[in-house]
DNA sequence: CCTCGAAAACCTGTATGACAGGTTATTATT
DNA sequence: AATAATAACCTGTCATACAGGTTTTCGAGG
């Protein structure tokens, strides 16, 4: 029946696992880009000798990694960088008490402490100007949480899309969705309308550093305002 | 430059995808913690009312993230943290040229950074030892490249494990596939065995550090060893 | 009544065939 | 040569079948 790769009896991995190796071995001898097309479904399952069955969970299951992208009646494509599959394991963890909120927290701080200063340093002068938009944007939406999140978390992955490093964006990107479900929290224990714009205020210091490029105000900036929300979150009980 | 997921455009996730969300739904819902079981594929079959093809995607899908274990027999369980997918996504960046090998290196050192210093500050007795042993090894075996890389790589994950960050280790580990394939060229440019062998007293002087629990020393040492790192990195031509 | 082992009941892994509906290539028509 | 109709592909979903693991059940024997 199927026999061609396989002198050293393993103890099968799976026939989709192979399947899903043969693809990626594919993209790379054939030294795909992002947007070019993968074989057809058939094509796969002629090659490999497996079931359309096989093949098709492979590809799905790289589509759920958000290795190549996926779409009725046309061919699969090899896909761009994306945070997909890295935010869905954070939240899994998160989900699953594998991990806490601070500690994630902890990351970010790490994580933005280095892409501000990078920010500060390399960013264009469009990029500084949609970040200064998006802290102006949070000011003047300040009425409306939700409004005001939507551009603290644009305002944060603008920064790291400034580092110039797409690997930091990825990183970033992936913890936005913790951040949507717990910056209400960290906002709420801002009670007064003081404390709230004072926690904006500080994200336009952010934003004058590095339109100023100056990477270590940047950062010293930063960090004041993780120290904050991490406070912020403790006191209300996060763990 | 990027549109899908916008304003008026979503006519159909696909029953995959809403599929997927169901799963996780239950997750969520139900509170599992990793090692529980989810439900039958046939039991998911008639929730959703689907067919069992779809179902078996989904769950494909997120075992291909690592939410979830598969294995033929048993159903499917809530899974402990992984790297897998994150480091499936890495790896796809650099064989499609979206992130340089260099920018990785930016990012490990802005992360080990801070693992070091939190190794130092909270690694247990045991931690410390594990972290001084693989340095050990890296002496004791080096003549055998190999052998030096994957104690190496097994020192940095220790490290970060000492953390006790456990998203620091997810991180840590993502990045290990790709020092497999960059490591040996490192260590080829330290062409003597005397740089050779420096390289291997850098580990140890870390692993000092954090036996005698000094952040500051442990970082500075990290700091040096990935700045010499990446300085072999790029003057083998590696962009 | 308890123990142990074998059958039964479930479950997942893979294969096959079918068909709807979307996309691209081909061809016929003007 | 431009365009519209059509054929050829391709993916999405469904139904069915069966092999081979795993867990549950239950009866035979002690």
């Amino acid at each position: 029946m199927q026999e061609q790769t396989d002198p050293p009896d393993e103890p099968s991995p799976g026939l989709v696992s192979t399947a899903i190796q043969a693809i990626i071995q594919h993209i790379r001898s054939e030294g795909l880009a992002p947007g070019d097309p993968l074989p057809s479904e058939a094509a796969m399952t002629r090659q490999l000798n497996v079931s359309r069955t096989v093949v098709r969970e492979a590809f799905r299951s790289l589509s759920a990694m958000r290795l190549i992208d996926m779409s009725a009646g046309r061919r699969a494509t090899v896909a761009k960088l994306d945070t997909g599959a890295m935010s869905m394991v954070i939240e899994h963890g998160i989900t699953t008490q594998q991990i806490s909120v601070q500690q994630v927290y902890d990351v970010r701080r790490t994580i933005e402490m280095r892409t501000v200063a990078l920010a500060a340093l390399r960013r264009t002068d469009h990029e500084a100007a949609a970040i200064g938009r998006s802290a102006r944007l949070m000011r003047e939406n300040f009425r409306n949480p939700e409004a005001v999140m939507e551009h603290d978390i644009a305002f944060h992955e603008a920064i790291a899309a400034a580092s110039h490093n797409p690997v930091f964006s990825l990183i970033v990107t992936a913890f936005s969705g913790v951040t949507r479900r717990t910056w209400v929290i960290g906002w709420r224990t801002r009670s007064s309308d003081e404390a709230q714009l004072k926690m904006i205020k500080g994200h336009e210091d952010i934003a004058d550093a590095i339109l100023k490029g100056d990477p270590r105000l940047a950062a010293e900036h930063m960090a004041e305002h993780f120290d904050k929300s991490v406070k912020a979150l403790i006191d209300a009980g996060i763990a």
